[in-house]
DNA sequence: GCACTTATTGCAAATGAGTCGCAACTGCAA
DNA sequence: TTGCAGTTGCGACTCATTTGCAATAAGTGC
């Protein structure tokens, strides 16, 4: 419950409502480890609340994004669908396996070095950076090479 | 025509044929500095061959992909959308600016370093890395102060 | 140059993620 | 407990992209 008042009074600060939708959407997103896309959010909530609808999720997943509880992500090879996480983690990126579809998570300080740089060079402030790596984890290599030798 | 029978050639070598449809959307592609979207490749060529169809331009936007001819790029803000831009430049990221939209292009090694260092770590292996950036341009960054604060 | 195979095109219909309008519903503050 | 926004469920819609299919045409072998 402590972490749900501290949700309401979050979502009242913004001039928004608690209500078991968005508690139902943002605890599965908090429990999992993994990113989930809309439809998976909304397969995984339906099983709780029958008669979740799927545009409830995509305005859920709108506010959370928006009051930055969650955030948006695109992976390398599926740009046309957008994957949630939350943002307890600190600073990561992606790695996609092509041959297992694992993801790993890349943690590194060179992206923001790069936006650092760039900001001190041209003047520019950043906001965003959307970065995603695909390739073949150590375990698929072989059998990548397998198929293109 | 030289340039055209390289292409040709290399159609060929794919089991593919040369169409004026493909040498007018590459021809397309080669002329502009800037980055198409589909959408925007189709107006273009249908200046030049009125009953070009869509599906058309997106069949070779596909084809000349899979030769690396072209590559396909997103952008921040507009993930829905693919854009795309041959491949004569090196290697460098985009930045799109939200007051202006104007995209800058950022070149760096860091982004291949830690493509890299990751590589070492865990023995997996690269293939694409989409890497895109947003926030306010020089020009623009007053513009956006003005709104925020 | 001609025929033939098969890649390619144009078209229209389909797909799939995400959005929107709207009436009914419900938090929550007074 | 009442009222008023904010929110939901629903169905219809949008928009980029894809697909099935019959007609067309590139490039090969003759």
């Amino acid at each position: 419950m402590e972490e749900n008042n501290s949700l309401a009074a979050q979502l009242k600060a913004a001039g928004r409502r608690m209500t078991p939708q968005r508690r139902l959407i943002l605890s599965i997103l908090d429990e999992t480890g993994d990113h989930l896309d809309a439809e998976e959010v909304y397969r995984r909530a339906k099983k709780l609340n029958s008669n979740l609808n799927i545009a409830t999720v995509y305005r859920t997943l709108g506010v959370l994004k928006e009051m930055e509880l969650i955030e948006q992500r695109y992976f390398a090879r599926d740009h046309g669908v957008e994957y949630y996480e939350t943002v307890s983690k600190g600073e990561h990126y992606h790695f996609t396996c092509l041959g297992c579809r694992k993801i790993i998570e890349v943690e590194t300080p060179k992206i923001r070095q790069v936006q650092e740089e760039f900001s001190t060079l041209t003047g520019a402030k950043f906001t965003h950076a959307c970065v995603c790596f695909e390739g073949y984890c150590s375990n698929c290599v072989n059998e990548e090479e397998k198929i293109t030798l």
